[in-house]
DNA sequence: TTGACGTACTTACGGCGTAAGTCTAGCGTT
DNA sequence: AACGCTAGACTTACGCCGTAAGTACGTCAA
């Protein structure tokens, strides 16, 4: 007979990480605790702490396992608009792959290696593109603000489209004098509730905006070429 | 003498959300446990259930009353992006205040009457100021996505400026072979470490940019004056 | 006076993170 | 071959958590 559970392989921080990231991504945040962590990995709770220093330590792991997952801007592309659009999407889809990770991203104070070399990696695209170290600063910040809040927003939404905005639509729409909220219902009744609408469209135009704001304040990648 | 507790102000689902919101401004959204609550309203927990859903009604409650601390753009202000400026000063305000405010965010899709009250302040701002429907949509989610995103950004820096950032700096230029992580590096010693450096002054720039990108693509104000 | 209702109460359950201590298989040394 | 050490998984237990269920009591209407 097999051993109840393949022990064979041995436990290791990175298990531990990547078994609570599947838990989480099937269950919610909430339904990777310890527990069920172990379980998982056919183990007792107690024997993750052999491994990791505690919940917030797998937490911290699970973080920068998602900036392992997006795809690193090219440091020499000659386009860096290009290599930040690329980026963005590869960084907003791994977001929504795991919709943990932008909730675990505030009171997470210890940056992993992957989240080092994803921000390092940024920078160098910037520079490389023109950019001079505070203007790189500012893009950095401006471009990761819109990201992160975008798809804070977009996972606040329900799902699809139509479906729970009906919902919330006919709670603005009901019960109250008049219109309250005239200006809202507006829009909901004129764009969102359209047919093709889909909030994750808005992504694009509002990406375009803020990197046709920004213009290299330097020459062109200075060693490049 | 008088009674332990003032329980002669009646319990009330507002009572209950302004505790709980003490508690988390104070101890983290953690502290802010059912039992917590009750007891700063010298009451036990139990009891607060006649008066509140359950825990999660009490988050949309919190969230909702940051909301309602937000000062709202006027609806007749022919400067639209003085509005948007205010507005956005004052929601970053109040979401520093209530760092909890931001990470409950997503996973609350019950928005209440303040939270809507701000937002059709927001559509009606930029309608008057001339933005057709769609393109209200897309500013609100610029402008929106930004702001979330860099207060989700700032609360996960550390304090002040130097402090901790000195330790994350140590972490980086320490230990690994040459260095990893050049930009980062270049970045934080000629800039981050400098002085007077403080993230939080990225916030306009950021700011003006997005406004800078958008234009009004209607007459202004067609009823106004 | 009596009943109903609203409100606060006590008790209890299962689950959480983790401190503390125990058991055992496998290893390097003698 | 025998020993002792150690690493890693184990059991137990503590004090929290949210909340289901049931109880006690003060107020007000009939």
């Amino acid at each position: 007979m097999p051993d109840r559970r393949a022990s064979r392989v041995p436990l290791t921080r990175e298990r531990v990480v990547a078994a609570a990231m599947a838990l989480a991504d099937e269950k919610g945040q909430a339904g990777a605790s310890m527990r069920a962590i172990a379980a998982r990995l056919g183990v007792e709770a107690m024997s993750l702490y052999n491994h990791v220093a505690g919940r917030d330590d797998i937490l911290d792991g699970m973080v920068d396992a998602v900036f392992a997952e997006i795809e690193l801007p090219a440091p020499d592309d000659a386009d860096w608009k290009a290599a930040m659009r690329d980026r963005a999407a590869s960084a907003r889809a791994a977001l929504r792959r795991h919709p943990w990770a932008v909730g675990l991203m505030d009171s997470r104070g210890h940056p992993g290696p992957a989240t080092l070399r994803h921000h390092d990696a940024m920078l160098g695209a910037l520079r490389t593109g023109g950019f001079s170290i505070p203007l790189a600063a500012h893009a950095v910040s401006v471009i990761d603000s819109y990201l992160y809040g975008f798809v804070l927003q977009e996972l606040s939404m329900p799902l699809g489209a139509a479906g729970d905005l009906d919902e919330v639509a006919g709670d603005i729409l009901s019960g109250l004098p008049g219109d309250a909220y005239p200006h809202l219902t507006e829009m909901i009744n004129a764009h969102i509730m359209r047919p093709g609408y889909d909030y994750g469209r808005e992504f694009p135009f509002g990406l375009a905006l803020i990197l046709d704001g920004l213009t290299p304040d330097e020459d062109q990648g200075a060693p490049a070429r």
